[in-house]
DNA sequence: CGTTTCCATGGAATCGTTTCCACGACGCAC
DNA sequence: GTGCGTCGTGGAAACGATTCCATGGAAACG
């Protein structure tokens, strides 16, 4: 702890501080002697400089914050895996903060990041605005929102459009005879949770099935609420024969809460989930899913980071999602009968349609 | 960016900089005058004290690293949730590093932890004893290692003792008359592929089970190698009838190998896996597990760290584990007929018996 | 009323680094 | 040989906070 200092480093190498500073950041204007008495001397004491007093000094600290909503949630374990790697590789390193779903956390660790004079925040806000997600725009603090945006906050953001993946999965759902597809929605109080289940919705009408509200249930994004949708879900009068789960935390519960009512996978319900994680694949039946890169969702928003620490204003990225069907949804089950009338002749060209290969996996 | 100085707060309260800071870092020796006037200025400046500066000269960051091997791995995802949970509670931030198992990184992460002068370090080391580390025994930077430890460097550390739980999972596979035991490994260059393995043979000898070295297969923790261990054991011309995997990620691949080759899991082959994952108790046959506490290993590592920064020396800790029966390796199977003479009858008091409980879970 | 004690306060030094500025030496061209 | 530009160098001023030390006033005590 008794750190050595630059000083000693000049002593040692018999030149001034400022020529010592020179050498070690690279400041061409040193001569190759003392370039070399410098290394040498530093190499000896195995110097390092201290971080605090060069970010004090200087205008950077080299670090970006990282503020997910739940580093347990897979997908954002993935996260910021890809953000901490593809930070590393431009020098920056990674605090990672975890609001725990909690706003009140989220806006503790935003404090905190602020007082640490981050380079920049890559941001998946839980909740709302607040009072420290304003501070952030306020003092210009370079900030990219991740996965999820701000209504009214304009900061660039990487997101993923869920709709073309939902409309192949409700599509892929419909043509396997279903007409009632329950839906476990994430919580309105997050974009993504808004956005699924609107699409979601337009999708359902879309395809002549049915839109009764009772299929919806809202969740919270965590394992314990896609149980307790899909209890909710079965007890209907008339349940549904397929399931849409909005996130793969909510997708475990409602795994875990169909093998309580011994209800089997793929054959008595059909079932996909949003978030693909790398062992649903192993699951018996294997789980068919929405996929999106989280792999360019995190080096994306390091790239737009960077772009705005630099500087410049990069446009928002909105990246693709697409259907991977497995056995879980395959059309092996025994569908309520189409009662309803049968589905017209599928629209081939759907809308607005990007991104309307299915993929098996 | 333009920040805010206490300065610009003194100016304000109409103070020295001297008392507002005195103010703003509670010490007593302030007037309520004073006192309110600062806290009113600083409010409405919003102003954020500049941590770097804070850190210059005081002796303290509070900032502790975290370093790990794999964050994608969950076991590490989960400890670097507790970890940061926990260091919250104490004031201090997290920063952290992912070696990406590999031992240059950790290598360069650590350089990057001593330059920013973290008050302490908390390392999943991968691989050996390297310069790096030994840097940070040299420096007499609190380190505490968790999961793994290193030979010769006398930090303090928290790990399993996965001997207990070994010992039960082979002598539950014994008693369902499993002979032939098949062993997925860590990496001999790590000291839990070391300690596992070394208990594993003990237990197997001790049993009067199969100690045939074709039987083991030396992976790396990650998922590929499980898959290939499968596949390696399975192509034995007398393959084992149960399976015990040294960790999560690895049985993940095992699983994805016996998919591939068409073994029923629990059926034709039982399985038992290290460490223990949520969803494993949601796969169909649900996994028996080893089950250790990643959350209390969390914790008591910032615990222990905590101490060292405040001059202790606390003794290592050592936590348990158990075994949870599950499906997979229920006595329901076709064993190989027990051609082997008949286990002898089993020794129920083991040698250093603790934790001999076996959990249904 | 005088002296001592206590306490809030402000000035200034300090942490370790970068960078501005000035200075001396050298080389080249006239 | 004088002048001018270039280049390496060292001294010293920053950066923003904490903290030591001295000071002044008020309170307490004789």
């Amino acid at each position: 702890m008794n750190a050595i200092t630059i000083r000693e480093v000049a002593a040692l190498a018999g030149v001034s501080v400022a020529t010592a500073s020179r050498v070690l950041s690279g400041n061409p204007a040193t001569s190759p002697t003392s370039r070399a008495r410098v290394a040498s001397a530093a190499a000896e004491l195995d110097f390092r400089p201290n971080a605090q007093a060069r970010a004090l000094r200087g205008a950077r600290t080299n670090a970006l914050g990282l503020l997910v909503s739940d580093v347990r949630n897979p997908f954002f374990a993935d996260l910021a895996h890809t953000v901490e790697q593809a930070a590393n590789l431009h020098g920056f390193v990674t605090l990672l903060g975890n609001a725990n779903e909690s706003a009140d956390q989220q806006d503790r660790y935003l404090d905190t990041l602020i007082s640490r004079r981050v380079d920049g925040i890559i941001l998946a806000p839980v909740g709302a605005e607040s009072d420290s997600i304003r501070a952030l725009i306020a003092r210009e603090i370079p900030t990219v929102f991740v996965d999820r945006t701000i209504a009214g906050m304009d900061a660039p953001s990487v997101t993923t459009d869920g709709t073309a993946g939902i409309r192949q999965a409700v599509e892929h759902l419909a043509a396997g005879g279903h007409t009632r597809i329950g839906y476990i929605s994430g919580p309105q109080a997050s974009s993504t949770g808004r956005d699924r289940f609107a699409a979601f919705t337009r999708c359902v009408t879309e395809n002549g099935l049915s839109a009764d509200p009772a299929l919806v249930y809202f969740g919270d994004y965590q394992a314990a609420s896609g149980s307790a949708g899909v209890h909710a879900l079965l007890d209907l009068s008339e349940p549904p024969t397929a399931l849409l789960v909005a996130d793969s935390l909510m997708a475990v519960g409602a795994i875990a809460g169909l093998h309580d009512r011994g209800v089997r996978l793929g054959v008595d319900l059909a079932m996909v989930a949003f978030d693909d994680v790398e062992w649903f694949a192993l699951l018996n039946p294997a789980l068919s899913v929405i996929s999106h890169s989280v792999a360019e969702m995190g080096r994306t928003a390091v790239d737009l980071l960077l772009q705005v620490i630099d500087g410049g204003t990069p446009a928002s990225v909105v990246l693709p999602s697409e259907l991977i069907v497995r056995a879980s949804s395959a059309p092996t089950g025994t569908p309520a009968p189409p009662s309803s009338p049968p589905t017209p002749p599928t629209p081939f060209a759907a809308p607005t349609a990007s991104h309307n290969s299915v993929r098996t996996h």
